[in-house]
RNA sequence: CGGGGUGUAGCGCAGCCCGGUUAGCGCGCGUCGUUCGGGACGACGAGGUCGGAGGUUCGAAUCCUCUCACCCCGACCA
């Protein structure tokens, strides 16, 4: 039993919160909507964007970063992406505050700007009217720049990490000479996104398209990574669109060719964010709280001395101090809990906070010359002499991080169901939920009586799909995508 | 923006219907001692403008009016 956290089965949604707030990782802003990212869980953004942050320079971007506030009047100049985020932008309209009659503050309406400034809701505008002072030649492309940033939507409803108001992620914004390049650029980069969840964060992801209707207000088309979480639910996990011209034109960004002709540039975008975070604890985590892949776990192993006395306190600390340092050296990650908390009472706590492996020494131990480890993953518990400990514990960490992928991967595939009649779609979304594979016949007017009628939208187009003689799960027209179903977060 | 709910100690709540000593309980917190291989125990102790503003009353956490905030569920979104 574990106290104060609601059970998966009883309540899904009421115990991811309990989970986030019990383990450490966030807390709520005074704002609504607003979250803080407590040490624990920065620590997990932080070893996720660190591998992510290399991958990205290692297909050669560099960082830069571009100003919180973008001018009102920026956000209009293309078409569909203000459709997309006007509704949710925070704007500054005033620049002082004053003091009021009754003692408190009040906006100086003096201090009223001449022109509004939006606090940003993703950098592109900002950025592309950078690009028409940098771009002129061919020579000058590809332009391939990312920032890690915040950036503010304001939200009706809003979920610690799943969506804030106010959330960090990275944007990678690219420019290129022609199309081919860019649609290159858009599906190299979805690539990076799938490794970063397979790899790092043990998460399978579907990757394909988007729907006309999902995609990002503003692109061509966008690419994405999907997952499934525990409940079933799908949760759009990282994006890449390819803007063809349309920023390009908005922005009149031109260069010339080789062949001396002015011509508009083709861009890009993608990122992903804290959601990320979200995903994993929504991914892996279970009654007892968070699992956490190790390659981006705060701390990939967690000590818990037994002591009865002062005596043997002194013993499993000497007992304990050469197999840190052998960590340290090893570079594993770990945490000495030497609290005045019960032994059961730490098993608990770390065991909410999701630490893969867990270390504990007592006097016995220090007799026998071994130690006890147990799996967060499995729950297996092994002895283990210290001799076997530089091996035994990167292996077990590796083979920790691909049971928890296989887990997933093997979760996802028992929940996912390939159907051809709107009967079995209903029953599959209406009772046990997950996914469903089927045909489309690639109209709007289809996607939106489904999701109508079912609350399921389509998640992703996938890049393996096999529309070829299937028929639309809802009008039973050919279809013209295979395409994947699910209620989404 | 619609529906629902909650504001009383750091957290979770009781008290409110039916106004009346010094506002209580659990957890947590502090000191000391005993404990320590699956959420230990005892003793003592600290901690409150009862969300805010008005009003009714001899007297308001409790009744009335207004207000603010947050949470949950829907429509929109990474």
């Amino acid at each position: 039993m574990v106290k104060g956290v609601t059970s998966q089965k009883q309540d899904f949604s009421a115990w991811y919160t309990d989970v986030v707030t019990k383990a450490g990782m966030a807390d709520y802003g005074p704002v609504k909507g607003t979250m803080v990212i407590k040490p624990y869980g920065f620590a997990l953004w932080d070893n996720l964007k660190e591998a992510l942050d290399k991958m990205i320079k290692d297909t050669g971007h560099v960082n830069a970063y571009f100003p919180l506030f973008i001018p009102k009047s920026f956000l209009a100049k293309e078409a569909e992406h203000v459709e997309g985020f006007a509704k949710e932008c925070a704007i500054i309209t005033h620049t002082r505050l004053r003091s009021a009659a009754d003692g408190g503050l009040e906006v100086d309406p003096d201090s009223k700007l001449e022109e509004e400034v939006i606090v940003r809701p993703t950098s592109e505008t900002v950025i592309w009217s950078m690009y028409k002072k940098w771009i002129q030649s061919y020579r000058d492309l590809p332009l391939l720049i990312n920032q890690w940033a915040n950036v503010v939507r304001w939200e009706m409803r809003t979920r610690l990490f799943l969506r804030t108001t106010e959330f960090l992620w990275q944007e990678g914004h690219t420019a290129h000479a022609t199309a081919e390049e860019a649609e290159e650029e858009t599906l190299k980069m979805l690539e990076v996104y799938r490794t970063l969840a397979e790899d790092f964060l043990a998460i399978p992801v579907l990757t394909g398209k988007k729907s006309h209707t999902e995609k990002f207000a503003g692109a061509e088309h966008t690419y994405c990574i999907e997952a499934m979480m525990g409940d079933k639910k799908a949760l759009q996990s990282g994006t890449s669109h390819n803007l063809g011209q349309n920023f390009a034109k908005a922005f009149d960004v031109t260069f010339q060719n080789t062949d001396n002709v002015e011509e508009y540039v083709y861009a890009t975008s993608w990122g992903v964010s804290t959601r990320l975070i979200g995903a994993v604890i929504l991914a892996h985590g279970d009654d007892k709280g968070l699992r956490l892949p190790p390659k981006v776990a705060p701390y990939q192993v967690v000590i818990i001395p037994i002591t009865r006395d002062e005596e043997s306190q002194q013993k499993v600390s000497e007992f304990l101090s050469p197999i840190q340092k052998n960590m340290s050296s090893s570079s594993v990650r770990f945490n000495v809990d030497a609290s005045k908390n019960s032994p059961g009472f730490k098993f608990n706590e770390w065991e909410m906070k999701g630490v893969p492996l867990r270390m504990e020494v007592g006097p016995r131990d220090v007799e026998n010359e071994t130690v006890v480890l147990v799996r967060r993953d499995t729950g297996e518990k092994m002895f283990v002499p210290v001799s076997d400990l530089k091996e035994k514990i990167p292996a077990l960490l590796d083979d920790i991080q691909q049971t928890l992928f296989n887990q997933a991967l093997q979760f996802r595939k028992e929940n996912t169901h390939t159907v051809s009649t709107y009967d079995e779609f209903k029953s599959i979304i209406g009772n046990d939920g997950g996914f469903v594979r089927c045909g489309w016949d690639g109209t709007v007017e289809t996607e939106a009586a489904i999701k109508e009628e079912t609350k399921a939208t389509i998640r992703v187009i996938p890049f393996d799909e096999k529309p070829a003689g299937l028929s639309c799960v809802y009008t039973g027209k050919p279809a013209v995508h295979e395409v994947i179903f699910a209620k989404a977060y």
